[in-house]
RNA sequence: GCUGCUGUAGCUCAGAGGUAGAGCACUCCCUUGGUAAGGGAGAGGUCGAGAGUUCAAUUCUCUCCAGCAGCACCA
């Protein structure tokens, strides 16, 4: 038997038989590793502990101290105990999927009867079970026709499929905890017993399209958590249950930022305070878009049909849009239109008006866009994802060779935005071409060229996002995510080779013939909401003094105090600081404690020291201790504080 | 839109086939209190909407609406 060497990870090698595997490398070395180890990683690949190694390789053994590999072996082997336990409980409920996520795993079953919160007990119980087996896990390779038969026998079309989807004719391993099996690309741990029966918890269920496809069966998928030890799980636990506490719905009420109803499902009703932050947040990108040469427009909301079966939006969105039409009671002739959805047809409308020069180029054209959709009941959360929103829109109208600086532009644009609003980092993807599009093979294939190499310029290599772009052009993402971690597209920008020859925009070059300009989609924030929602997340209610809402309450602790009360907040307002008293005949610990849930950033108390002294007992939202210092230095120190980051 | 769950006072929630309760918030009174809830009294609800079963429905059934979690969607 021809002999191969492993080198270890302390440089040293050693020799064995070809087809070694790492569960003999490991009893080689030590009985308590042989019985510790998990898994290795062999030449850079994760290697199950029964894999053969059958080449020079260099190997390193894991235990579950290594944390990457234990958990994704963990989680993953939940997932199978998870299932096992779904079908000793109910022999008949078909298997599918069940891969490993963020924190844990989920299985998709199909099952005719719902499963329920007792269920999941009761399947953690059967789990537990399994665990304390200590069964071996062991795998095997099988050929296609053998792996389909099996499940053909066993009445599990969903694996059938699965196998059937596979490429080429490769042989498909099989995995076994104890007596039950699954396909499987692995690794495992080497038994049961490796799991932590104290570790994990089944969170939910949910329903899951089979193969994401709606237009498929809606199995049931099974959410799991799971971890190395206990002491993690609890710490997961717990810090969902903080997450919680910064839920944008629970702190827009606590604030009093905003409310909904049914009446208006998808839409906001700004109370004063959230308004507050909102118009803050606006002059802010007012101020940032003027400096970034753009020219502010405003278009219509109602706009006639004719325009977007133009634009190519009538097509693809008319589900999605609210349809406003109007009959001849009310106008001499009938007419369809859509309450608008999106900005950009109307920004070619005032492009189009005039001719263009490719001295007009590039026109950086603006609006806070207020956009109605009509989004699936579904998708609608909080202020996250609503049916009437403002963007903070913005095309940029250019030539080809414009792309690439005009991107680098907006990156950084973008990025000193974000960084003033409190986010250093953030995710970008980019998204090609979808499905359905429209424009040609070589357009999206330029475009998309355009949009990446601008991008890798500017220095960020983007994830990359296959077929989720626009249907008119290729986009970038800058992605936020909120308090439990899900994920929101703030940012875009997007190359559009298409809207422009839909909409006939041209530009008179200086050859002196007409030529199209392309346009940029872009929004920096998204829309106020969404991002608003995140800002209040990622603070969780403690906004940027300049942002705040309410900035300072000034509370009497004696109403003796109330007149000196009302100067205090005079003085503050003189300096442009959101400054309100609070005289209601209640104890200042009452008074504390009520703004400090509203999430104030200061408390001035006011005694009679401080009337007799001059002085305001300041406390910052957060800390436990309060500090007695002159008005004017606190007013001068506040006025600094309340200064927005661009004017300051 | 799909699967599951939920809907009782402004908020958080309890409750039962015989038309409802708590705490906080609110109003008034007492209290002038030094940094996260002082005390008392009062007011407040077509029990999400509609239909059905029943002598009787807020409670059971169905339909609809809205919300929550996930999926699908996201110009």
């Amino acid at each position: 038997m021809s002999q191969i060497s492993l080198t270890f990870p302390d440089g040293n090698s050693r020799d064995y038989d070809a087809g070694v595997t790492p569960a003999e490398v490991a009893a080689s070395i030590s009985n308590s590793l042989a019985k510790k180890a998990i898994s290795a990683t062999v030449s850079g690949n994760h290697w199950d502990m029964q894999w053969p190694i059958n080449e020079d390789a260099s190997i390193s053994l894991h235990t579950m101290k290594d944390d990457a590999q234990a958990l994704e072996l963990i989680r993953h082997d939940f997932a199978h105990v998870m299932a096992r336990a779904v079908q000793e409980i109910w022999p008949d409920v078909k298997v599918t999927i069940g891969p490993v996520i963020d924190n844990g795993w989920y299985y998709d079953f199909d099952r005719e009867e719902p499963f329920t919160p007792e269920d999941l007990g009761q399947i953690e119980a059967k789990m537990k079970e399994i665990i304390n087996k200590r069964e071996p896990v062991t795998t095997e390779i099988w050929d296609r026709d053998r792996a389909v038969k099996f499940y053909e026998a066993n009445n599990e079309p969903y694996k059938v499929e699965l196998i059937e989807a596979i490429p080429g004719d490769e042989p498909l391993r099989m995995y076994w905890h104890g007596h039950w099996q699954d396909l499987c690309r692995g690794p495992h741990l080497q038994h049961t017993g490796q799991l932590p029966a104290d570790a994990f918890k089944l969170m939910s269920v949910a329903g899951a399209y089979w193969r994401g496809d709606s237009d498929r069966a809606m199995l049931q998928r099974i959410y799991g958590v799971g971890f190395q030890n206990k002491e993690q799980l609890k710490k997961h636990l717990h810090m969902l249950e903080e997450a919680a506490k910064r839920d944008h719905r629970k702190l827009g009420r606590e604030m009093d930022l905003f409310h909904m109803q049914e009446e208006a499902p998808g839409q906001i009703f700004w109370h004063p305070n959230g308004w507050t932050v909102y118009t803050e947040l606006q002059d802010y990108m007012r101020r940032q878009q003027k400096r970034g040469g753009y020219v502010e427009v405003n278009t219509p909301q109602v706009v006639d049909r004719k325009l977007w079966e133009a634009s190519g939006h009538w097509e693809k969105y008319q589900e999605h849009m609210f349809i406003v039409e109007v009959d001849e009671e009310h106008a001499r002739e009938k007419s369809v239109n859509a309450l608008k959805p999106m900005n950009c047809p109307c920004h070619v409308q005032i492009y189009n008006q005039g001719l263009k020069s490719y001295r007009d180029l590039p026109l950086r054209m603006a609006e806070f866009g207020s956009c109605n959709r009509y989004e699936p009941s579904g998708a609608l959360h909080g202020i996250m994802r609503v049916r009437g929103f403002t963007q903070d829109d913005g095309h940029i109208f250019c030539r080809e060779d414009q792309i690439e600086s005009e991107t680098a532009e907006f990156i950084s644009f973008l990025s000193k935005i974000y960084k003033d609003l409190g986010f250093e980092s953030f995710s970008v993807k980019f998204s090609d071409r979808p499905e359905m599009r429209a424009g040609s093979d070589e357009v999206w294939d330029k475009a998309e060229t355009a949009l990446l190499a601008a991008t890798r310029a500017a220095g960020i290599e983007p994830e990359l996002n296959p077929g989720e772009g626009a249907f008119y052009g290729p986009k970038l993402e800058f992605v936020l995510t909120d308090a439990i971690g899900r994920d929101w597209q703030c940012g875009t920008h997007q190359v559009d080779f298409v809207l422009p020859e839909r909409l006939d925009a041209n530009y008179i070059g200086e050859d002196g013939a007409k030529h199209r300009p392309v346009m940029l989609h872009r929004a920096t924030l998204g829309s106020f909401e969404r991002f608003i929602g995140i800002l209040i997340e990622s603070h969780a209610g403690k906004l940027p003094f300049w942002l705040a809402p309410r900035q300072v309450v000034v509370a009497s602790i004696v109403s003796d105090a109330d007149d000196y009360v009302q100067q205090v907040v005079d003085a503050l307002t003189a300096k442009g600081i959101r400054a309100e008293a609070d005289i209601r005949n209640e104890k200042i610990n009452y008074k504390v404690r009520e703004h400090s849930v509203g999430k104030v950033p200061v408390i001035l108390a006011c005694g009679m020291k401080e009337v007799e002294d001059g002085t305001v007992s300041m406390r910052r939202l957060g800390e436990k201790h309060s500090k007695v210092l002159p008005l004017d230095e606190v007013a001068a120190a506040l006025a600094g504080e309340a200064t927005p980051p661009d004017l300051a």
